[in-house]
DNA sequence: CGAGAAACGTTAGCCGGGAAATGATTAGCC
DNA sequence: GGCTAATCATTTCCCGGCTAACGTTTCTCG
């Protein structure tokens, strides 16, 4: 099997028990840090703007806001002007979560790259945007070619 | 967010896309050559074995190969000494794949670190390594520490 | 104004992945 | 030898993710 795509694979697997496990402990689900991120950032966001800007479809977003609001965690409100939209607001439950949920992601990044000079982590991050980059290259062709 | 797991996970994301459009054009689902690629090394593997080598749980191999078998991929016999025991032994259908699906996978792996030296390909395979061994420590503690 | 097109969210159905409970079979030990 | 332990696979139920189909609401254009 490929080198790359082996080990990447594998890192990514450990690295997502981790993360899981360390949201967990908020009673989180593996995923839900990034929906409540995007809200963090601009609450009362659609499910549509939210699946954008996480890179993940729609109906994702509304399933996982579905169990969110189930848990308290957010609230869904129709857009008045716009009937089409809905819109997401956080709950003080969720808003609470900010802070300990971004002191956690940030632990574990620093447990993960512990060992790593700063020059080495800079090459590390540098490396990998430039896979990140070839990826979203052969998934959609923007610009060049002719 | 934390740059690295966002760099991460972004990056997971979009080759993962990409591993699954190159698995689809052979008629397999994403994370089924890695099953496949257990079986083509050692053909006859209990359900077991395949899931402790390739990292997942028995219930997950279990469930794809289900459906795998449902596909013409292969098949199931119980082990005639141990009855507790299942093996799952490839079809030719299974087999036939292993050749284009190694290729495939192969391409991939080269697309994604073209324009890599080869000093360059590994530090990030060197790298990718050392988050790797962090991550497994970090889920199980082994050895050290008193 | 009114009908068709466009934009959204939702639902349904499939897949990989995990935890926990169940069921069957073998191993071990008194 | 028989009863309990351990070992396996399987089932059930969640979660995140995707595609395709559906239903509403708003836009747009004749």
């Amino acid at each position: 099997m490929p080198e790359f795509l082996d080990l990447f694979s594998k890192t990514h697997k450990t690295v997502r028990a981790l993360s899981d496990a360390a949201m967990r402990a908020h009673g989180l689900h593996e995923g839900q840090n990034v929906l409540l991120a995007a809200l963090w950032a601009h609450d009362g966001a659609t499910p549509g703007e939210i699946a954008a800007q996480v890179r993940v479809t729609t109906p994702t977003v509304v399933k996982m806001a579905t169990r969110m609001t189930a848990a308290g965690l957010l609230t869904r409100r129709r857009d008045e002007k716009d009937n089409r939209l809905v819109r997401l607001w956080l709950t003080d439950a969720g808003r609470a979560l900010q802070e300990p949920v971004e002191a956690e992601r940030h632990e574990l990044e620093t447990k993960l790259t512990a060992g790593f000079s700063d020059a080495e982590r800079e090459r590390l991050l540098t490396l990998l945007g430039r896979v990140h980059a070839a990826a979203s290259d052969l998934s959609e062709p923007r610009s060049s070619r002719r």
